[in-house]
DNA sequence: CCACAAGAGTGAACCACAAAACAGC
DNA sequence: TTGCTGTTTTGTGGTTCACTCTTGT
């Protein structure tokens, strides 16, 4: 028996809200997403049909099967035979659409069963999608997602292009960047392509076999969600920076590395590459990751966001992994996933409300690290406290002193 | 606008010594 | 391998001092 929707309980799951971590079927997801402005700008996307627990990112035309970035590489990844599949980029929707007018972007869509829309389909007539969203998410125009604009909207597709800088696997999310010259809903070879001529070999051009096995047509680059990925808006990220001691964030657990100057080996212009995003990438993630230094990446991201580029001159070593996720970090991002399973608004593991619980855990540990003085040997302290002292100096046993302990009144 | 002084705020250093950690047998 | 002994290192708190930052003139 498959998963049901998180909401109704009732209906097939299609989609995968990331604001919500939620897998809901299409008829609560106009329920619950348009109960008020701030949930309607949730980004949603289709419900990998492989796994039914990641949100896809891809259809596959000919498996007639929406994939996840990990059921596609499953699929199609490493399989000649199959990576001929035609796929088509799925891109994230917000606002409340109706079925019919996702089907008019999803035209894979009518094989919806017509029981979908049941008996959630009170309210409707109140879900509209909005034209905003229409233009941002569904029908991106090709000077719309062009640029710095497309470049790094948020980690999950800065994840991705990162793949494209290490990856040689005809993966769906590899055809990424080029993909944000492609106008939506469009197979047009005509259309201009970017012709990628890094020395790192990987090259796709208007006449290369590679790249015409993608079928990508449009990519969800846009700064409109950005605070699902930041968790917050970006003032509130600003201040969120300000205030959030940068260097506590990247602590290691390993006290005998505290002192370790982790970033010493990165350039600066590569840390400063970082988009505020960085406050879900550890420093041993990028300190492992060569990729790091890609110019390619780094150009992406400084673009991607330029009031947000981070320095990490800062950063100190007295840290743990817990503070790691205590700023946001995906705990299996700390233990090395898989280059597919980055943490971002794609992983459901990241979702807003772990981060928001991974916040409120960051703050608490921030204040109870500033303002308590962890004691590791009480014995010791309590001999400290009736300890003799001279101005606040201990003083040998029987010399003497100006303040006993021991005694109400104090000398100063 | 700049220079200077005063005040406020912050963090490191200092001290003795018991306990913990370590090394050698 | 275990236990013992001796040596070294660590951690504890109140006060002071040096330094930086802010504010006022």
């Amino acid at each position: 028996m498959g998963q049901l929707c998180d909401f109704c309980g009732e209906q097939r799951p299609m989609v995968y809200c990331r604001s919500d971590a939620a897998c809901l079927c299409l008829s609560c997801d106009r329920n619950v997403h348009s109960a008020n402005a701030l949930s309607k700008r949730h980004s949603r996307t289709l419900l990998c049909d492989g796994c039914s627990s990641q949100p896809a990112i891809v259809r596959c035309i000919d498996e007639k099967a929406s994939l996840c970035h990990n059921c596609d590489w499953n699929r199609h990844g490493r399989s000649i035979p199959t990576s001929g599949h035609k796929r088509q980029s799925i891109s994230c929707y917000s606002g409340c659409p109706s079925a019919s007018e996702l089907s008019k972007n999803w035209s894979f869509l009518l094989d919806i069963p017509p029981t979908e829309d049941s008996h959630c389909e009170q309210g409707l007539g109140l879900m509209r999608i909005e034209e905003e969203s229409v233009s941002k998410f569904m029908c991106p125009p090709g000077n719309s997602s062009t640029g710095e604009q497309a470049s790094a909207s948020n980690m999950d597709d800065i994840g991705n292009v990162d793949k494209l800088n290490s990856w040689s696997g005809p993966s769906a999310v590899d055809a990424f960047p080029s993909s944000g010259n492609q106008p939506a809903g469009s197979v047009d070879s005509t259309a201009p392509k970017l012709c990628n001529t890094g020395t790192d070999g990987f090259g796709m051009c208007e006449n290369d076999e590679f790249y015409d096995e993608f079928s990508v047509e449009d990519v969800d680059l846009n700064f409109d969600n950005y605070n699902e990925y930041f968790g917050t808006s970006r003032n509130h990220s600003e201040q969120l920076f300000d205030d959030a001691e940068i260097d506590s964030m990247f602590d290691v657990k390993n006290p005998s590395s505290a002192n370790e100057n982790h970033l010493d080996e990165f350039p600066a212009e590569d840390c400063k590459a970082q988009p505020a995003s960085s406050n879900v990438v550890s420093t041993d993630s990028v300190k492992s990751n060569p990729r790091c230094r890609s110019p390619k990446v780094c150009f992406l991201a400084r673009h991607g966001h330029s009031s947000l580029s981070l320095s990490f001159s800062g950063l100190t070593g007295e840290s743990s992994a817990g503070d790691y996720q205590d700023c946001g970090v995906s705990p299996t991002l700390l233990m090395g996933e898989p280059p597919w399973c980055h943490s971002g608004a794609g992983n459901p593991a990241f979702t807003s409300a772990s981060r928001e619980t991974a916040v409120k855990r960051y703050q608490e540990k921030k204040k109870a690290r500033k303002f308590e003085k962890k004691i590791r040997y009480e014995s010791r302290k309590a001999r400290a406290d009736v300890r003799r002292r001279v101005k606040g100096r201990f003083v040998k046993a029987g010399e003497a002193y100006d303040y006993d302990p021991l005694c109400q009144t104090r000398s100063f």
